[in-house]
DNA sequence: AGGGCCCATCGCA
DNA sequence: TGCGATGGGCCCT
């Protein structure tokens, strides 16, 4: 019967098949599940298993799993220690600064923003993404939203609608698209052709923003971090507060942001998507 | 008034 | 040592 009922596995749900290994993980960690255990929970032989991780990020379920794990998010730190020492000054070219070249972003001015984006038109759109559906939002000048659904799509659009109260919001999938095959490709972010973004927030929270995207792919660093590397290195909560509301996930990478212990702590979209790709980084970058 | 924090302590193996 | 739990401080909306 399981034989049977063995079904095709296909791209579009191996999101769904990674987010279910990982939420199970997560729970069941402690007892150490065999890859075994974890196939047969999300339905599918070790054999496909390996091949939805293999297609999906690039790695074996065991490389990907372990990935996930403390010490790994530990040594991501350690190796993201000095990210921003480096790189003070505007001229020097460490990695972060490359990183930083390709993502072209600008600030919308305080009054625009605290008239909550009136007179504001936002186009949006929803688009497969290797981390399920994806919201997009954009404005003529760049990328303002990005965001996830899980379910139904009126939450998500919701979420977006509340960052921008007095926005207009149009359905625009056209426009949307050419920014949602560009935002999980930071290949293509190139300093000709740069993925632009356009940040929305109080002064404190572009300046957390500016921060993330200085955080190349594969590197992490810390609340504590980003509170120091902006002059207030005892706002570390606050920054925090800042980092959950980034309307631009993914692209404003705030995935790369932990705890001081390496523990993950939280993430708007659900802390499942953040191991995710966390994990699916790891891969990108071999 | 509370957070996607952080640090110092303390009590347990 | 290395954890988990607790308490107090801190800073932005």
């Amino acid at each position: 019967m399981m034989q049977a009922h063995t079904m095709d596995v296909t791209e579009d749900d191996d999101y769904a098949r990674v987010r279910d290994a990982i939420a199970f993980m997560s729970q069941k960690w402690r007892s150490h599940p065999s890859i075994e255990a974890i196939a047969a929970h999300v339905g599918l032989t070790p054999k496909q298993f390996h091949e939805v991780f293999r297609r999906w990020a690039g790695l074996s379920p065991k490389d990907f799993l372990a990935a996930l794990t403390l010490d790994h998010a530990r040594k991501l730190l350690q190796e993201g220690a000095n990210l921003f020492e480096t790189s003070l000054d505007l001229g020097l070219s460490g990695p972060s600064r490359l990183h930083d070249l390709f993502v072209t972003h600008e600030a919308l001015s305080p009054q625009e923003y605290r008239k909550g984006g009136a007179g504001l038109v936002l186009a949006y759109g929803f688009h497969p993404c290797p981390f399920g559906e994806a919201i997009v939002v954009a404005t003529p000048r760049g990328m303002a939203g990005l965001g996830f659904i899980d379910g139904d799509r009126n939450v998500g659009l919701a979420d977006m609608r509340a960052r921008w109260p007095a926005a207009r919001f149009v359905e625009d999938q056209a426009l949307t698209a050419a920014y949602a095959a560009r935002a999980f490709r930071p290949e293509l972010w190139q300093p000709e052709t740069p993925l632009r973004v356009v940040l929305i927030g109080t002064d404190f929270e572009v300046r957390v923003l500016e921060t993330l995207l200085r955080i190349p792919m594969g590197k992490a660093t810390t609340y504590g971090r980003i509170a120091a590397r902006i002059d207030r290195p005892k706002a570390a909560r606050a920054v925090g507060a800042a980092v959950c509301r980034n309307p631009v996930s993914f692209v404003v990478p705030c995935h790369r942001v932990l705890g001081q212990s390496g523990a993950l702590t939280g993430y708007h979209w659900g802390l499942t998507r953040k191991q995710a790709m966390l994990g699916w980084e790891v891969g990108q970058c071999r």
